[in-house]
DNA sequence: AAATAGCTCCGACTTGAGGCGGAGCTAAAA
DNA sequence: TTTTAGCTCCGCCTCAAGTCGGAGCTATTT
């Protein structure tokens, strides 16, 4: 393989373009095709690009880079795309590797992190930086939520405890007797394994259940 | 004033530091003396490379933009400092100024914005970017908050509750009566308007008051 | 010296929260 | 067909939560 890799940057910071442009141009083995500031436009110009790896950025003001990389790879499933994002969330990072992005590095790497991992990309190899994947590992050995044994009632009346309603007007919401909401909230109480509802509204914050 | 205009570059993203050497050598008015990685090698190095201003970044490993700031400011109050960030949360935003910061830009803004922002802040001008102004005067016009009206005793009382304490709990976590706790209580609820105290919880989580 | 604010505590009272046990209904699974 | 799971509802019960009004103490302010 003596050809160049083409390759696409999708990034909404201007300045970060230019420094990855500067990064890669040193390596005469790479070739920029194309950039895009934003998840839509890059899912409009890359069949015209036609680069072969692309480098995406996760948080974009208009249509993000799962978003993106998933209506990408629905089109041209051989396209190598990598992540390459400030964060190592947990939040991030399962949502970019289910879309099918290759690989993921955070903006801290190195110029030669990054064509390394351009490389690579191009024969199908995935490079994941080792704070992501320390991040990745213990996110499997978490605990196996115990949020998700929650019916789906439940999970609407957990709701409404976290928006900081009373039984009765949890009642009225969801058209349901007083009685009925006190079954189902004792029954959250002992699923969530937690003694009173202000804990359930604390469990459902600290989890991050119902955004925010 | 026809002299470089001597500019510092802090940011933990080598690649940002590539994009903006690239932007601002296109400027031959000013003139980059040095960068560093982290808040705390910038506030070590300041002094040796003598920046007239500094670009700083907000959200780093080692020290944080918002300390580096305060410090170098303590040092040498004479130095302009401009945020660079991605983010304009109200979390960001305020602190950032208060810390002494001249200007706030986001990293979405072009090379002339940029180069704009560095030759007023050498004359002592600020600029704020658009979106971030909106917040600015939107966290304004925001209710002069009701926590701040609590006394010590009950934002200690307010937190106890945000972690899930019962009165009992807090009594003797406080080492004082349920009596005393319960006027608390009460007290904390009037104040912040709400009916209970797993709203109190909830509002305490949804104001960000004792960190996550 | 007097007034104010904050922390402490008390008794009495009302009510919502939550547990326990039981039950009918429907739809899906065994 | 039987069983199981989920949603619905009932009564009874206990207790924590929260309100109201009152009070003593200290430190600061006026």
């Amino acid at each position: 393989m003596n050809e160049n890799i083409k390759v696409m940057i999708v990034d909404d910071h201007d300045m970060v373009r230019k420094g990855l442009t500067a990064y890669l141009s040193t390596e005469s083995e790479i070739e920029i095709v194309g950039e895009a500031s934003s998840g839509n436009e890059a899912v409009r110009v890359f069949e015209t690009l036609k680069p072969e790896v692309i480098l995406m950025d996760l948080i974009m003001e208009d249509g993000d880079g799962i978003d993106a990389t998933k209506q990408i790879l629905s089109k041209d499933p051989s396209k190598k795309i990598i992540i390459l994002t400030s964060f190592y969330d947990d939040e991030q990072v399962f949502p970019a590797l289910e879309s099918g992005a290759m690989s993921y590095l955070l903006k801290t790497a190195s110029s030669e992190e990054i064509i390394r991992a351009i490389q690579k990309a191009h024969y199908g190899k995935t490079v994941i930086d080792g704070k992501v994947a320390q991040k990745l590992v213990a996110g499997l050995h978490k605990h196996p939520e115990p949020f998700d044994r929650l019916t789906v009632r439940e999970k609407e009346v957990l709701k409404l405890i976290a928006e900081g309603k009373n039984n009765s007007e949890i009642a009225t919401t969801l058209f349901i007797g007083i009685k009925t909401v006190k079954t189902h909230v004792s029954s959250i109480l002992s699923k969530l394994e937690v003694a009173d509802r202000t804990q359930a509204a604390i469990y459902a914050y600290q989890n991050h259940l119902f955004n925010e």
